[in-house]
DNA sequence: CGATAGACGAGTATCGGTTATCATGTAATG
DNA sequence: CATTACATGATAACCGATACTCGTCTATCG
């Protein structure tokens, strides 16, 4: 073959469409992989216009959806509530929510003993613990 | 009136109209109540036209927001899904997640050492531990 | 039994979250 | 700088879950 690259015609594999370099879109990565926490899609969009102006909510939901299948971004649901992303990577952790700023925050470890909770005949393939209360800085302490 | 007991006409307090003994109610009723496990609204109407047909959805909404409100049930969210409820009274214990039946069980027990997790300065006033796996009847086990 | 306040079922409306549409904008390439 | 395919923003449409409306029914009580 003259060219081995595999040109824009080729309609082998998924045909994904080549990504662009956006102003939007890398805002809405950066905002996301520089969280320490999961954020929600109201909280992206909010976080975002302050550096992008003008930013729509259908972008973050597109920008999103792009970095969970391209594996940057995980998907994190706490109980009742909408989902929350944040980034991938991370070592094992569960997480605590505020009750007065409702942010979620990452909980480095994992409790141990928690094979032991169910009783025997099932099988237990992953957990999840949450943990309530209130944050540092909704206690009134700095850190 | 020539009684001292209040009667239908007194506006004092909340004035909740007085309940009634029907066929729909109790039936709704003695699921959510005898079911070991949190059920979803479609879960109790489902169960509950077995020995009320015709019941309505509607029905299950009205019984279970009364229910939650005297205290009889208690709200049980699992991340991404539509709220549960179960018997209130029991025992603080947690709930595993089947991902072949989508039922949902109830663990007893609670595993210690949640406390640690957080890191100093988040004050901790509740937390929810939820096992995903398969449960007995799925793995084919009888019991 | 008769009166009546509650309760019911069916259907419609609403709600928050998410997705689709489309005209316009712009990064990437030559 | 011209081309063009991909991206964007605004808005409408959609969706599952839940609440409301209303005509009919019925448990309760005298």
């Amino acid at each position: 073959m003259t060219d081995g690259k595999a040109h824009s015609d080729d309609t082998s594999s998924q045909a994904r469409p080549r990504s662009r370099r956006t102003r939007q879109r890398s805002v809405i990565q950066r905002v996301l992989l520089e969280a320490n926490r999961p954020l929600g899609t109201q909280e992206i969009l909010e976080a975002a216009q302050a550096k992008a102006p003008g930013l729509g909510i259908a972008t973050v939901y597109r920008t999103v959806h792009r970095m969970v299948e391209e594996g940057r971004l995980v998907l994190v649901e706490m109980p009742g509530e909408a989902p929350r992303y944040e980034a991938s990577g991370k070592e094992h952790h569960h997480h605590f929510r505020c009750r007065e700023c409702d942010d979620v925050f990452e909980l480095p470890g994992c409790p141990s003993g928690l094979g032991n909770l169910a009783p025997k005949g099932f099988r237990i393939e992953d957990h999840q613990v949450v943990l309530y209360g209130v944050c540092p800085p909704c206690t009134g302490m700095p850190g």
